[in-house]
RNA sequence: GGGUUCGUAGCUCAGAUGGUUAGAGCGCUACAUUGACAUUGUAGAGGCCAGAGGUUCGAUUCCUCUCGGACCCACCA
């Protein structure tokens, strides 16, 4: 290896030449799978699932460097490491995206219909997940691929609804009429959180208000007033209190009760607030507080109800002017200030989010849990007991100040895409909570002419599920009590779920029961136990995109059609014109329906499986008469709640698979700190609750990516970084030191060009301090070792240890620091300049190399891969981290009086204008004479150094004390 | 209203449980360069560590206040 090798290798390092090769030599080695080690220490990481909504951005990007580091790092340790990656289905930041994108052909979700909608989602989601997985592979993330998880996967699912279910069952989530945040544009509730404050410039408005003025910057909703609020202390209404008055606003009449609460500031507008309890948190409050009836003004689009009187109909805005313009008219406005408040508005799509009463779903944070604690001091205890700690620190307070201040948690959305409640109401009230998928039940009916149309096709004549657990004969009871028309027949899948319901059906109807094994589903769409390997090959689009409806080896959706249709044909032909009712599982229902060929059955025959519960209740309610009526709800989960269950949901917690027994608790949670109450808090809270241990040990937060001046980076804004131009660009290394470099945990890191250009820079000196090494002739034979030999070797060891404690510490900034002075400062632009005087090196250089590349493999990964395969077939990541060795002491110090000699000459030279060609004469004095030549011959620039002897020994004191031209 | 955080070289930022000469990168100036690397090298200029008090032998570091930014939470109608 010389210089045929250094001809080989170009002069500057192309990362684009080698970062893909390299990933996938990792990936197919199967490095990234914690099966390399056999180590009883583990280590993991479960990867914040990105939104399928969009593309990689900077944030995804710091967040992929900082874990690939730890994790490469624990590998390097020897340790069992799992770094499992995942997608969130982000419910409604994808429902928006997709709903955007169909506005642009004219289209409104409406049009489509919720199933066809979902599948549109779906496309979406498939497309989305290829991009974005590659975009993930791009930054050098060692991910465990095959572990891939996905928050709607039927596994992930299940777990989000039994945990639903014993919530339910514990009381800790319930159904209530209460103040919601609802968000006008997504047509849905907001958690607290979720909405944001905008500073806007409105206007204060006072009005004549029966015997009070009050002030309020939303005149509108005074509409709907049922009180006034003043201060007890407040000496100007005392005669009012407790008195009811008809209030006459320009003509509209609302009657109020005068209540006095300490909550009201005198000082504030004239002192008395008008109650207002259907659309403002604090008035409803007051309402339930002084049993003030509600009167709900404002509607779920944003418009006024036929309370609104004469505004009926309008929009908020509109009703406004002009209901202020009639108490202009009336002479009831008194003043009118500018008056700078805060708008609410939805964190997904920036519409204003209205205060309304709503039934829905919410998670009671402090009532005591089964745990003995409410989920509350749950998620409290874990950190004020050191179970889980923050860093940095100074987020203890902000999360402790949030749970103080959390109220009970809305859950029930109304969007389309997500985790359907896994709650089932029975007409227009009861409710049933099952953790189970349902058994889809229908009536089959072939040459049937007494329902609806005279044709004699074969039709599905009703259709419902029935959940799987203690509810179930009750309500198998009850339907089949209400069946008016004789069952001949019950056909069922032999899956045991569908056999059991058979049963039960089997003793109400008097009917008896056949197994078709033609309706059976056969693990469509379940990942479970299947070999990766054989999906990989025979189902590479699945592999890639593992779309939830048709996931690999399971069969595909031909296939159960195949199967469904002949047990169809089967049937009609051996029981013409009877009645059969059929007991089996979502798929193969769709299937049948899709056989059928009836105008009044075709509507259904595009629903999708995943959310097919959802259509039934249209269907029946406007096609079917009898007996059929138990429907799931449509409302979906806040996307939070199954994130919050997703370190314990992706490791197989139900069933007590070996993956949780593993890694469960986490080590790390490494996310930025935008999302610690929206995602840290809820995991640490569900998961406290759900499973006894905390999500995970560690919680690093990083900060927030800027743009130079520190602004947010946005698309609209045009600042923006665009990672995968970067990597393109600079190169993945360069990408993750210039967002990791210069930033310390939990403070915003601003990036921009010349850093990444710097990093890559970097990247680039690396790479030609190895073309150099590899280009020495490596001379066999033991070497005695030199004082610069036992410099380098000391600055090395400081180095690993330096490196190791700053890993340790999660000091990764500092880590880079040190390992970029030693590699650029000490060992290039010293070491490798006095090894070309010394010579003989290439040995100990080679060392002094493998050491540097594995304490750089886990920040930049692919360079040093690139550089290690010159030299070795093994993998660099598989190598085991370095241990600094002893070393002399003292040797550093004495050298570090050379450099500053050194450098004084240079800067004598300098200074002097010598020409690099002129020979200087140095003369030295040092008191310790023995060791030291006492005139050192320098020439040139550094690189022509003469060392003219070892040294050893003590140097005390050492100056130059003559500096000539040799002649 | 409560809380957090920042203010260190022209720019972006480190740092020290208080202790010699306060660091890095970029930028700037001068010089060099056919030998691993111009994605380079050498040398240099540039800081009252926001301001004012206090604690201390000693403060850029700890405390208080002021000024100036950023952020989070909250029921100012």
């Amino acid at each position: 290896m010389t210089q045929e090798l250094l001809d080989e290798l170009p002069k500057n390092y192309q990362a684009a030449n080698y970062e893909a090769d390299i990933y996938r030599r990792w990936e197919e080695s199967g490095a990234f799978r914690p099966e390399t080690s056999k180590s009883k220490k583990t280590f993991s990481i479960i990867l914040p699932p990105p939104n399928v909504t969009g593309i990689l951005h900077l944030g995804h990007a710091s967040m992929l460097a900082y874990e690939d580091i730890m994790i490469r790092y624990h590998k390097a340790l020897g340790e069992k490491v799992l770094w499992l990656p995942g997608f969130d289905h982000a419910a409604i930041a994808t429902q928006n995206v997709v709903e955007k994108q169909l506005a642009k052909q004219k289209i409104r979700k409406e049009d489509l219909g919720r199933t066809k909608f979902l599948l549109e989602v779906e496309k979406f989601v498939a497309q989305n997940r290829t991009t974005i997985k590659d975009q993930l592979k791009s930054m050098g993330s060692a991910l465990d691929w095959d572990r891939t998880k996905f928050t709607l996967d039927e596994d992930v699912s299940k777990t989000v609804r039994h945990v639903f279910k014993k919530m339910f069952d514990e009381g800790l989530i319930y159904r209530g009429y209460r103040m919601v945040n609802w968000c006008v544009r997504c047509q849905s509730t907001l958690a607290d959180d979720e909405v944001e404050h905008q500073e806007q410039q409105g206007k204060m408005y006072y009005i004549k208000y029966g015997p009070f003025v009050i002030a309020t910057t939303r005149p509108e909703t005074k509409l709907a007033d049922t009180g006034v609020a003043v201060n007890p202390e407040d000496e100007r209404y005392q005669q009012y209190i407790g008195q009811e008055f008809d209030v006459d606003l320009a003509g509209h009449k609302v009657h109020i009760k005068v209540i006095t609460d300490p909550i009201v500031d005198k000082e504030f507008g004239t002192g008395a607030l008008g109650v207002t309890p259907a659309h403002s948190f604090v008035d409803y409050d007051l309402s339930q507080k002084y049993n003030l009836p509600v009167i709900e003004l404002i509607d779920q689009f944003g418009r006024l109800k036929d309370s609104g009187g004469k505004y009926a109909g309008l929009k908020v805005k509109e009703a406004r002017e002009k209901f202020v313009a009639d108490l202009e008219a009336c002479g009831q406005i008194v003043k009118v200030e500018d008056y700078q408040n805060n708008l609410s508005i939805c964190y997904r799509c920036g519409a204003p989010v209205e205060p309304l009463p709503s039934k829905q779903w919410f998670v009671n944070v402090n009532k005591k849990t089964s745990r003995g604690k409410s989920l509350k001091d749950l998620a409290r205890g874990a950190v004020k007991s050191n179970n889980i700690k923050i860093i940095p620190d100074r987020f203890n307070k902000t999360y402790f100040q949030w749970m103080d201040n959390l109220r009970d948690w809305c859950i029930s959305r109304q969007i389309w895409y997500g985790h359907q409640l896994p709650v089932w109401h029975k007409g227009e009230e009861e409710v049933v909570v099952s953790a189970e998928t349902p058994t889809q039940v229908f009536v089959l009916r072939h040459g049937l002419t007494d329902w609806n149309q005279e044709d004699g096709n074969t039709r599905i004549q009703g259709l419902t599920d029935v959940p799987i657990d203690e509810s179930r004969e009750k309500l198998v009871e009850e339907l089949a009590g209400n069946w008016q028309q004789p069952i001949d027949l019950i056909v069922a899948s032999p899956l045991i779920r569908s056999r059991q319901t058979a049963e039960i059906f089997a003793k109400y109807l008097k009917a008896p029961v056949e197994i078709m094994r033609e309706f059976q589903e056969r693990d469509y769409g379940v990942f479970e136990g299947q070999s990766i390997a054989e999906i990989k090959t025979k189902h590479p689009e699945y592999y890639e995109n593992k779309l939830t409806f048709a996931i690999p080896e399971a069969e595909t959706f031909s296939q159960v059609q195949d199967r469904a249709r002949r047990g169809l044909e089967q049937l009609i032909k051996k029981y013409p014109g009877q009645r059969i009712l059929v007991v089996t599982h979502t798929t193969v229902i769709r299937s049948l329906l899709r056989l059928i060929e009836n105008p009044a059955d075709r509507e259904l025959t595009d629903f999708y499986p995943k959310f097919g519960q959802v259509w039934h209740w249209n269907f029946i309610k406007e096609n079917l008469k009898k007996g059929f009526d138990l429907r799931q709800s449509t409302d979906t989960l806040d996307t939070w709640f199954s994130s919050s269950l997703w370190t314990f949901s992706t490791l197989g917690w139900l069933d007590q698979k070996k993956d949780f027994t593993t890694f469960h608790p986490t080590s790390v949670l490494e996310t930025g700190y935008d999302i610690l109450f929206f995602w840290v808090a809820r995991m640490i809270m569900m998961t406290t609750y759900a499973t006894g241990q905390v999500p995970f040990r560690t919680v690093y937060l990083h900060g927030l990516i800027r743009d130079k001046n520190g602004q947010k980076m946005s698309k609209s804004k045009g600042n923006g970084i665009d990672p995968v131009e970067m990597i393109a660009k600079f190169g993945a290394d360069a990408a993750r030191l210039s967002l990791l470099a210069n930033a310390s945990a939990g403070n915003d890191v601003k990036l921009y060009e010349e850093k990444i250009a710097g990093e890559r820079n970097f990247v680039n000196k690396l790479w030609n301090i190895a073309r150099f090494i590899y280009a020495q002739e490596i001379v066999p034979g033991p070497h005695r070792s030199t004082w610069a030999d036992k410099w380098i070797m000391a600055e090395l060891n400081q180095t690993v240890t330096a490196v190791t404690n700053h890993l340790e510490g999660y000091e990764f900034s500092q880590a880079i620091e040190a390992l970029q002075e030693f590699t650029w400062k000490k060992l290039a632009d010293w070491y490798l300049e006095m090894s070309k005087i010394e010579g003989g090196k290439g040995g100990l250089l080679g060392q002094i190399l493998e050491t540097t590349l594995k304490l750089w493999q886990p920040f930049i990964p692919f360079v040093t891969q690139a550089i290690w395969q010159h030299a070795s077939q093994e993998l660099l990541m598989l190598q085991a981290w370095p241990v600094a060795h002893r070393t002399e002491p003292g040797v550093d110090q004495e050298f570090a009086e050379l450099t500053e000699l050194v450098t004084a000459i240079r800067q004598w030279r300098a200074e002097n204008n010598i020409d690099h060609k002129e020979i200087v004469q140095a003369n030295f004095v040092c008191n310790k004479s023995s060791w030291l030549v006492k005139q050192l011959h320098l020439v040139a620039g550094l690189t022509k150094i003469q060392w003219a002897e070892e040294v050893s020994g003590e140097v005390i004191e050492l100056a130059i004390s003559q500096l000539t031209l040799k002649k």
